[in-house]
DNA sequence: TTATTAATCCGAAACGTTTCGGATCGCCGA
DNA sequence: TCGGCGATCCGAAACGTTTCGGATTAATAA
C-alpha cells in the first residue's frame, strides 16, 4: 500500500505539499502538482480513508437501517431501493452500509450507530409524521436525508414526491369524467404520504360538492394485491352504493382490483374506472395491464439519486434550507378510466 | 465522544493500561480492570474503529458486491441474503457494506475495493468453477468466504450444501418408485452447484441402468417459473417419450411445472411426479403446493450464519483448512411423488 | 543478603492523514 | 534601500488507537 510518505520520498517533497497538491489547494505550483499527480498514479496511490477520518471526522460511510419484517413494503422494493442507493453513493465515493434490525429494536440500532460515530449520514425512508428515528438523529446532529415529509420541524434535507398534487390530479380526472362515487384504497394511515393523499382526496371531493364517505376509503399496513382485492370486493358488495371509480395507492393494489372486478363480472373501464399511483419496479409496468392502467407516475428508481445527492451535500455542510426537493408526478391517462356516461 | 484518554485522565491511569484492560490483556490487575470497565460504561466509551484500523489493519467492514441485473436469481432472494448477512455480521460488530455494480464491471469494482484496502473481507455467492472474482481476491490476500464450491484450488473458506448428495437422494427416491424416464430442469449450466447436481443426475441414471438423454435435461440462466413451464411443456409434447418425473432446481421451477401439467391435463402425482430442491423464501412454502411438494430442503436463510462465521474466523486468522462447511439437505417426501404403478 | 521472577504498569512510537502557523525567496513600489 | 506581498513550500502537531520494550515493586529463591 502506498502512502503520502512514499510519494513524498520519491519526489523529495514534503508530505504536506503532497497532501495539499492532491487535495487541490492553491498554494502549490502547477508544475509540482503535475509531478505529484503523476507519481500518485505511478505508485497507484489510494488515500487511506481511515487516517483521513481520524482528522477530518468524515468516514465515507453512509447507512440505512431497515426493519426485518420489511415494514410497509416488500423485499423486492427494498432491494430496488438498496441497489439504487448503493450505486448512487458509489458515485460519491461513499460506501453504503446496510443494517437490518428487528422492528422493535430499530431505535436502539440507531442509538448504537450514533454512539459509534462511524457513519457520515443516514437515509431514512417512509418517515412517520412523528418519527423517533428522525428526532434521535437530529438531536445528535447526525446528517440524514428523509424520504417522505415529516411533520416534525427538523433541520434535515427532504426528498418527496408531491403526494397532495398527484392525488388531486387523479381525482380531478375522475370528477371530470363524471364519477360521483370514488373510492380510495391506500396504504398505512399514519404515514406522511397517506396523510397528504387523504387530505387531497377529501379536498377534491369537497371541490366537487361530494360528501366524504368513510366506507369509500380503505387503509392497510401493506399495499398489496390482497388489500386491493379484499377492499374493492367489500365496497362493491356491501349494502351501500358501489363506487364507479377507484384510486389506488400503488399498482399492486390496482392489480388486486382488476382481479376482483373480473370475479365480480364488472368491466374496466366500462363499469368501473381505476387510477393508481405508479412508483413500481420496471417489470410491473402499468402499461402492461389489460386494460392499460391510468397512473400518476414517479418511479422509485428515480429517487435514489436525489436522496443521495441531498445527503452528500448535507454532509459537505451545505445549509439545510437549500436541500429540499419535491418531485411532481407525471399523469398518464390510459385505458382504465372512462367517462361515467359510457356506462349507460 | 469519549476516548481512552478521557478514561485515563479520570482514573489517573495510563492510556496504555486502559487499552490493555479493555482488550482483556492479562497484565492488568483485576481490581483496576474493574475500575476501568466501570469508568468506560459511565463515560459511555466506544472505541474508535478508525483509529484502531490504522494500527491493527482491521476495519470492521465486510462487503458483498452484486450485479445490477441480479445474476442468477431474483430481487427477493438477494434481499433475503443481504438481510441475513447484515444481521449476522452485526453480531460480530462488523458493518456490512453493499456494492451494486454493472455486471461487466464487477471485477473492476472488486479491484477498486481491494486497492482502497478498506474491507476486512468479502462474501462471494454463486461461485463459478473458474471465478475471476475469487482468484482476484485470493491473489491479493484479502479474506473471502465462498458460497458454492469453486474448482480453483484456492485457499479460502467455503460454505456449501451437498448438491451431489441431494440430487442423488431425489433420483434414488424416484427410481425406487419405478420411474424410468426422469427429467431434470435446473439452473445455469456453468455454476458449481449445477455441475454437481448434473453429475449426480447422470450417476443416478447410470446406477439405475438408464440412458442419459439430453432431451431430458434443461438448463437456464434464471431459475424461474417460466423456465419450468416452458421446458416441461416442451419435454411432454415433443416427439419423444414424455418424462414421468421431474427434478427441479428450485421450487419456482416446480411451480412452473405444476402450471404446465394443469394446462396439459396431467395430474400430479398420478401422471407425473415432481421433486424439487427447496432453498426458498419462507413464504414460498413447498408444503403449500397442491399437492404438497416433495423436496430436498436447505433454506437459504440458514446459510448466512455459517457464511459470516467462516469469514469472521478467517479474518481473525484461523487456518483455512478448518474453515469448510458442507451442509446436508433434508429430504422431505410429500404428496407430489408416487409410484409409477399407480399410473396404470 | 542478593539475584530472580512475577505482577503491574507506563512512555513513546507508530499507523496515514490533514492543517496550523510559519519560513523562504524573489519582486515591486516607495 | 526597505517594507511588504505573493507564490511556494514545509515542520510539527493532532486525530485515537495499539504495542514494543522496558520500569517499578514486592515476593521468592539461592
Amino acid at each position: 500500500m502506498t502512502t503520502l510518505k512514499d510519494i513524498s520520498r520519491k519526489l523529495s517533497i514534503s508530505v504536506t505539499t503532497v497532501s495539499r497538491a492532491l487535495n487541490g489547494y492553491s498554494d502549490v505550483n502547477e508544475e509540482t502538482r503535475k509531478r505529484i499527480h503523476q507519481a500518485a498514479v505511478e505508485l497507484n496511490y489510494r488515500p487511506n480513508q481511515f487516517a483521513r477520518k481520524l482528522v477530518t471526522g468524515r468516514s465515507g460511510l453512509a447507512a440505512m437501517v431497515l426493519p426485518d419484517d420489511f415494514g410497509i413494503t416488500t423485499r423486492e422494493i427494498w432491494f430496488e431501493i438498496l441497489a439504487g442507493l448503493s450505486v448512487e453513493f458509489a458515485k460519491h465515493d461513499v460506501d453504503f452500509v446496510l443494517k437490518v434490525s428487528p422492528t422493535d429494536q430499530i431505535v436502539n440500532t440507531y442509538q448504537r450507530l450514533i454512539e459509534r460515530n462511524a457513519m457520515d449520514g443516514f437515509v431514512v425512508i417512509a418517515a412517520l409524521p412523528k418519527d423517533e428515528r428522525v428526532s434521535l438523529l437530529a438531536r445528535n446532529d447526525v446528517p440524514l436525508v428523509l424520504h417522505g415529509r415529516s411533520e416534525q420541524i427538523v433541520e434535515c434535507p427532504v426528498f418527496d414526491i408531491n403526494n397532495y398534487e398527484l392525488m388531486l390530479q387523479s381525482m380531478q380526472h375522475l370528477l371530470e369524467l363524471g364519477h360521483r362515487r370514488i373510492a380510495f384504497i391506500g396504504g398505512p394511515a399514519n404515514h406522511g404520504f397517506m396523510i397528504d393523499r387523504t387530505r387531497a382526496y377529501r379536498a377534491a371531493l369537497a371541490s366537487g360538492g361530494l360528501p366524504f364517505d368513510p366506507d369509500c376509503i380503505a387503509c392497510g399496513e401493506r399495499m398489496t394485491e390482497e388489500l386491493g382485492m379484499v377492499n374493492s370486493i367489500r365496497m362493491c358488495s356491501s349494502g351501500g352504493e358501489a363506487p364507479t371509480a377507484f384510486v389506488c395507492g400503488n399498482t399492486m393494489i390496482a392489480k388486486g382490483i382488476y382481479s376482483a372486478m373480473q370475479i365480480l363480472g364488472r368491466n374496466i373501464p366500462e363499469d368501473v374506472s381505476v387510477v393508481a399511483h405508479d412508483d413500481a419496479l420496471p417489470e410491473y409496468r402499468a402499461v402492461d395491464f389489460r386494460p392499460a392502467l391510468t397512473v400518476t407516475r414517479a418511479p422509485l428508481r428515480d429517487s435514489s439519486r436525489p436522496l443521495v445527492d441531498l445527503l452528500v451535500r448535507r454532509i459537505r455542510g451545505e445549509p439545510v434550507e437549500s436541500l429540499t426537493e419535491i418531485q411532481e408526478a407525471e399523469f398518464l391517462v390510459r385505458a382504465s378510466t372512462s367517462s361515467i356516461e359510457s356506462k349507460a
